[in-house]
Formats: C-alpha cells, sequence, structure tokens
DNA sequence: TCTAAATGAATGATGATTCATTCAAGGGGA
DNA sequence: TCCCCTTGAATGAATCATCATTCATTTAGA
C-alpha cells in the first residue's frame, strides 16, 4: 500500500505537485496557470493531483502553510543564536532578504498570491504567516524588556511596520528583471533605518511630535 | 454627439462604470468579477463597458491610473503645506492613512490587484505609483537639504521602507473586519518609528553596527 | 430621418474536475 | 521459481459550467 509510486517515482509524489506548483504560480500567478500546467511540470497526470490535493484552492493553499512552517521554524533558530534585541533583528531582517535567493519561487508565489487569498478566501486564516509576525514581535518585546528599544513602543504596528519595510524591498526585487540592487545591500540599509531612524542627531527628534 | 447618455444618466457614464468596477473588484477581486457583474452594478448593458474600455484588464488599469493620478495630486498639494521634511512625512503618512477612510474601495483594490498586475501584465508600468514614491523620495531629499536627515540615507530603499510600512498596515486594516485599531493612531506610531528609530537612546545605537 | 450610443443574447474558448479504465507490485498457491 | 489475482495508485479524455467579448438590432437626440 505504502507504495513509492510503479514508475519508480523520485520523492514523494506530492512533494514534487508542490514544487511543480511553486514554479508554474510564480512564473504566471494562481488564476492564469493551469491544473494541467502544473500536473505536466510535476511529470503526472492532471487528475492524480486530485488525489493529493482537494483542489486547485487546496494546492495554493498547502503550498502557503507547509512552506512557510519550514521557513518560520528556520528563522526561529537563526535568530535564536542572536544575542540581544538589536543583534536578533539584524539576522532577522538580513535572513528575510536572503530568502529572495535561497527561495525565489516560494518567496515569489507569496508576494503577489498571499493577499489574494487572504482577503478572498472565505475562511483562510494564514496560521504560519501569522508566526512569522510573532517572530518579530518576540524580538521587539525583548529588545523592550532589555531597555534598548522605547517602553512606550506599540509592537503591535511596529511588526508589521517591519514587515511591511521588509514585503516591499522584497517585491521591488521580485518586480525588477534587472535585479538592481543586492539584497544584502538593502537589508542593512533596513536594519539602520529602523535602529537609527532618519535623522541626523537626537536634536532634531525632540523638536517635533 | 457628446451626448450624455439618454436614460438620462448622471455623470459621465465612463465614470459610472470606473466607480461601479472598483466596487465590484474590492468586493471578490479581479479575476473572480465578472464583467457582467460590473455593468449590472453600474446601470448598464455589458456591451456599454467595451466602448469605453478595450477589455477587462484595461478597465482595471484605467481604475489604477486615473485614481492613483487623483491620489497622487490631492496629497502633492497637502504635503507643500508643511513647513521642514519632518512636518512633511508626517502630512504624508497621516494622509496614506487617512485614505483608508475616505477612498476605502479604491484602497481595496489597489492593495491586493496592483502586485498582481504589476508582476502578470506583461508591459504595465504603474507609472502614477511610481509617482507616488517620488513624492516621498522628494521629502527624504529635502530632509537631506536641510541637515534633518542623515547624509548618507539611501533614498532608493527608504522610501520603499516608508510606502511599505504604510502599506501593511493599511492592509492589516482593510483585511481586518473588526477594524480593531485607528488608521490616525496607526500614522502617529509610524512617524515616530521612522523619525525616531525603534531605539531609546543615542547611545544604544553606537553600540552595533 | 439620420446617426451614434446602447443593448443584451449568442458565441466560443477555456479549463477545473470527474471517473471509467489501465497499470503494476506484492502475495499465495502450485 | 513461476503465475495469477487483488488492490490501490495513476491516468487523461470527456464533461460541463463559466464568462469575456462580439455584433445585429434598437433607441432616442438632433
Amino acid at each position: 500500500m505504502a507504495r513509492r509510486g510503479p514508475r519508480g517515482g523520485g520523492p514523494a509524489k506530492r512533494d514534487r505537485i508542490l514544487r511543480a506548483a511553486i514554479k508554474i504560480f510564480s512564473q504566471k500567478g494562481f488564476f492564469n496557470s493551469k491544473v494541467s500546467d502544473i500536473a505536466q511540470a510535476a511529470g503526472v497526470a492532471d487528475g492524480t493531483i486530485y488525489l493529493y490535493f482537494k483542489n486547485k484552492d487546496d494546492l495554493l493553499i498547502s503550498l502557503f502553510e507547509e512552506k512557510m512552517a519550514e521557513v518560520v521554524a528556520d528563522v526561529r533558530e537563526r535568530v535564536a543564536a542572536g544575542d540581544g534585541a538589536l543583534s536578533r533583528l539584524k539576522i532577522f531582517i538580513e535572513n528575510h532578504m536572503g530568502l529572495l535567493l535561497r527561495e525565489a519561487g516560494l518567496i515569489e508565489v507569496l508576494q503577489v498570491e498571499l493577499r489574494q487569498s487572504n482577503k478572498f478566501m472565505k475562511d483562510y486564516v494564514p496560521v504560519k504567516f501569522l508566526e512569522y509576525l510573532d517572530v518579530i514581535s518576540e524580538i521587539l518585546e525583548l529588545g523592550k524588556r532589555e531597555g534598548t528599544f522605547r517602553q512606550d513602543l506599540n509592537v503591535t504596528v511596529a511588526r508589521r511596520a517591519v514587515f511591511g519595510a521588509l514585503d516591499e524591498m522584497a517585491l521591488a526585487y521580485v518586480l525588477s528583471r534587472k535585479r538592481k540592487y543586492d539584497p544584502a545591500d538593502a537589508a542593512s540599509e533596513i536594519y539602520r533605518l529602523f535602529a537609527e531612524g532618519l535623522c541626523t542627531t537626537a536634536q532634531n527628534r525632540e523638536g517635533r511630535t
């Protein structure tokens, strides 16, 4: 019963399909991808996909959740190695931008499809994505406890601001065919931006509300 | 020839269609919206839409460009009233979050559809969106000239970080049905975040790179 | 009456999903 | 060792609904 697949198939067939879906969705977008394209890319018959996934939507959602779970587990581990909130923040930011190179296809899918799905799939709650945001919260909370970050920092807003800044940079990278900037450089700029702010000196800051 | 429409139609029919499109797209998303839904919402026959727009894609793109043009012109005017870079930045941020209340439907469409279109409509360049980013650049450049902002600030990265943070907050607002936060509060938090950074004191900042 | 605008039914393509059929691995009997 | 069976996996052609788009016809202002 737990057969590996007659045609001596490689690793689990389900995973082949998931990989193929990432490839096709990242190239054409969810709505422009045909199930038969994915089947072909996976080297599988159209109908086979329905043995592993309920339907096309389920394929996309499984992809989100399963792959994001890996990303979250990975970043958690990396961040834990950092010493103090600033160091951890730096690691988080560098890791996020690094994903652009390590997991290009996945990121391209997340970038453009996650929003759609959040908004229009009636009952889909992006659990794993929220966990990713939680990692940021934890860093910010640590910073407050340590006294590194302002006590009046609004974590709910700040974590989204950090994520949003990263996400937008990643989007710019993904959209520009010419790859005109280096993700690592962008990462260090963004780190400074949050750590130091835009201003030159503390004086300027006091000047306004 | 420049008839107003037999049925004593209201303002320009084209505009009625554009408004209807915003409404329908914001509710269901581009791909799930039928042209006939839009026609119905506009009080117009299906075919009429094709008298004013080349096709469904063109309808979406016209919507982006024409409505964004209004938004850009408006924010430019408001920002110009600010005195100095920090004041202008504050106005920009407040205006962006304010759009959530003033132009809810439009923002919902932009939030989720602009990315898709950027990525998958082969030759669409979101000119008006880029102009919106330019408004941020201009503020940042001004800050550098004034000496308010760091001389080594990377404007290309920073403008996207600012936009990204705002966009993400707006998204969170649009997605949460419960409307759990006030856009105006979020605006002031984000302003402080960029103006002051995350840290408590200058000392902490110097500590790391 | 003439003309441009508007209509909306009909067309044609597309593509998700189904399901009757095929395939092949493992087991048991000779 | 060699052959059948049985069974679940896999297949992919056919189905069927869904729209975007067209265009012959109607409408009403000038």
